[in-house]
DNA sequence: ATGAAAGCGCTAACAT
DNA sequence: ATGTTAGCGCTTTCAT
C-alpha cells in the first residue's frame, strides 16, 4: 500500500527484504540448488510479498538456453492439426516448457520466422508442418538445438522423427477396400505433395494396380475434394475410393451423396485416413485408418527430452502404428483385414 | 570454414569483422535507428557471413519489453477455437510479434502459467479462454501489459474487449426460429457457465417465454449434446431447438436424426451458433448465426496495437456484428429476420 | 550453506 | 553518424 509507483521487483529487492544475498535468491528459485530449506522458505515468503518473479530474459541470457520450445505448424485450423497442437502444447507445458507457436500458411515466411525463434535460444523445436524449412534444420544442428519432425520428409538432415509408414498405410487402405469387395479403385490426393499424404496414395495406387484412377484436388480441404469428386463417376465402374485424408473423404462423401446422388457404400465404398473426430459423427460414419495422435505426441516429447539429455545420441525414428477403423462407408468385409 | 568449433557469434564478432563498434551493429538491427545505409549494409554483410542473429534475451533484458504476445486459450482442438488461434497468431506474426501459446484445459494450471508468461516481459496478452484468469489481469495492469479479452466475462477489471452481444444473439436465434414457424422452444446449453454461451441461451430462453425447455449437456461437445438430446422429445410438442454452439447443434442434429429418427426441419427445427466450417457441410447444412472471426481477430489486434501506442487511453470494448445464416435445418421464413 | 564479484549480449544515453 | 560507457537482472564460480 505504501509505494504506489510499483516498479517490478528484482532479486535485489527480495534479497534485501529477506536479509540475504542475491545469489541466495537465485538459488531459492533454482531446482536442485544447494540451499537450506529454511532460507528458501524465507526467501519465497519475501518474494510472494513483493510479487517477485524471476526475469526469464535475464535467466535466459545467463544460461544460454530457455524453456521455450518452437512449435511449427501450418493449417492449424484443420481438425487433425489443431488436435496435434493441443496435445503437444499441453505436453510441453507439463514438462515445464513453453510452446512458441510458429504458423505459416505460405512457405515463404517460414525461414525468417524460424530464425527469429532460434534467437530466443529455444530448448528445442517440434515441426509438424508439411511446408518444409529445409535449410533451417542445418542451423539447428549447428546450434545443437534438438528438432523433432512429425511426419516430415526425408530431405531434412537433422532431427529425430516420429512418423507413420506411408507405404503400409496405403497398402492397408487397399486391403480394407479389397476385403470389402471393391475391385475398381480410385484415389484423391491433393495437388501439393506432402510426405505422408503423397506416400500413402502412391502406395495405394501401386497396390490397386495400373488402372487405378488418380484424382487431384486443389488442396486438402473438404470443399476442394467435393469439387472434383464427380470425376470418379465419369470414369465409370469404380467401386472403391480412397481419399488421402478424412477431411477430404468427408467432402468426397458429401459430393457423392448430395451432388451426384450416389449411395455409399452401395454404389461405391469410401475410406479416409486419420480418424478425425468428424469421421465418427453419425452423418458420416466414415471407415478410415487411425493415426494415434496421443501416442504421436508422447513419442515426440520423448524424443525431445531424450536428445536434451544426450545431444550426441544417434538420430532416431519412431514409427507409429496404424489401426483400421471399419465403419459404415464400406461393406462388411468377408475376410479380416490384417 | 576455418573455425569448426562454431560458437554462436555475438555482436562483438560482427563489429570486429565489419570494423565498427558494437553499437553500430545494434543500430544496424534496429528499425528506425540512425545509421548510414552504407554502414548498415556492411554490417549486415558481415552478420550474414557469421550467421549472426540478435540475441532476443539480451535485447529483451535491456529494453524490458519483448515482441512476445501471450495467447491464452482452452479447448483449442475445437473448430472455432483453432480458427481463432490461427487467425490471431498469423496476425501477430504479421505485426512482428511472436505468439506464445498458453493452453489450459483445467483452470487450475492457469495462474502459474500466466505468471510464467509474464516473466517473459510479454508485449501483451490476448485471452480467448473461457476459463478465467481473474487475479492475473490485476498483475497485467500493474505491469502495464496490454490485455485483450475476447468474449470474456465482465468480472475482469483490466483489458480491452472484443465481444458479441450475447443478449442480441439469443434474441436473434429466437426470432429466426419464430419466423420459420416454430412455437414451442427448447435450448441446450453446456453445464459449465461461460460468458457468451450462457448469455445467449439465457436471452433465448427469456425471449421464448417461461415454458421454454432448458437442457444441460455435460459440456460443449458433439457427443455430450447427442447424449442428452432425447430429452427434447420426451417433453413433447417442441418444434424449435437452439443449441448453444454449432458443435453442439451438430451433435443434437445427429441425435435427432439417427438416434431418435426425427426429421429436421420437418418435425423440429434446429439453430446453432458460430457458423463453424462443419455447419456448412452438405450432411448438416445447419442454420446458424455467424460470428465473424476475421473481424474479431482484426479488432483484437487493433486494440492491442492501440494500447501499446497509448497505454493511458480509456479501456475500450468493440462489439462484433452477428449475421443470421439461413440453411436447411429451419424452414423458409415467412417474414424476414432482421 | 552462503556471499562477493564477474560476466551473459545487448541497448541507450552521452559524447564526439 | 558513430564510438564510449553503463548498466538491464540474473547465474555462477570462487571464497568463506
Amino acid at each position: 500500500m505504501t509505494d504506489q509507483k510499483s516498479r517490478i521487483p528484482t532479486s535485489f529487492d527480495v534479497a534485501r527484504l529477506a536479509g540475504v544475498s542475491r545469489s541466495a535468491v537465485s538459488r531459492a528459485f533454482t531446482d536442485g540448488a544447494q540451499i537450506a530449506e529454511e532460507t528458501r522458505a524465507k526467501i519465497h515468503l519475501a518474494a510472494d510479498q513483493l510479487g517477485y518473479r524471476v526475469n526469464a530474459f535475464a535467466r535466459g541470457l545467463q544460461s544460454a538456453r530457455s524453456d521455450l520450445v518452437g512449435l511449427v505448424a501450418s493449417r492449424l485450423d484443420t481438425p487433425i492439426r489443431s488436435r496435434q497442437i493441443k496435445l503437444l502444447s499441453q505436453g510441453l507445458l507439463q514438462l515445464g516448457f513453453r510452446p512458441m507457436l510458429v504458423t505459416a500458411e505460405t512457405g515463404a515466411e517460414m525461414p525468417a520466422l524460424l530464425r527469429s525463434v532460434l534467437s530466443y535460444n529455444v530448448a528445442g523445436m517440434i515441426v509438424t508442418s508439411d511446408s518444409p524449412p529445409p535449410e533451417i534444420t542445418a542451423e539447428c544442428a549447428r546450434r545443437e538445438v534438438p528438432v523433432v519432425l512429425i511426419n516430415r520428409d526425408r530431405d531434412l538432415t537433422w532431427g529425430d522423427r516420429v512418423q507413420i509408414d506411408p507405404e503400409a498405410g496405403g497398402r492397408l487402405v487397399h486391403a480394407m477396400l479389397h476385403a470389402a469387395g471393391a475391385r475398381r479403385f480410385a484415389c484423391v490426393r491433393p495437388a501439393r505433395e506432402t510426405f505422408s499424404v503423397t506416400g500413402r496414395t502412391a502406395a495405394f495406387a501401386a497396390a490397386a494396380g495400373p488402372d487405378c484412377l488418380i484424382l487431384r484436388a486443389e488442396n486438402q480441404s473438404y470443399a476442394a475434394t467435393r469439387d472434383v469428386i464427380g470425376q470418379v463417376l465419369t470414369a465409370g465402374g469404380i467401386d472403391g475410393l480412397f481419399c488421402a485424408t478424412d477431411l477430404m473423404a468427408l467432402g468426397g462423401l458429401d459430393g457423392l451423396r448430395f451432388d451426384h446422388h450416389r449411395a455409399v457404400p452401395d454404389d461405391i465404398q469410401v475410406v479416409g485416413f486419420d480418424d478425425i473426430e468428424q469421421a465418427g459423427w453419425a452423418s458420416y460414419n466414415l471407415t478410415t485408418v487411425r493415426q494415434d495422435l496421443v501416442a504421436q505426441s508422447d513419442a515426440a516429447l520423448d524424443l525431445l527430452v531424450a536428445r536434451l539429455a544426450d545431444p550426441d545420441r544417434p538420430l532416431q525414428t519412431r514409427l507409429q502404428t496404424l489401426q483400421p477403423v471399419l465403419r459404415a462407408t464400406t461393406r462388411k468385409p468377408l475376410t479380416d483385414v490384417r
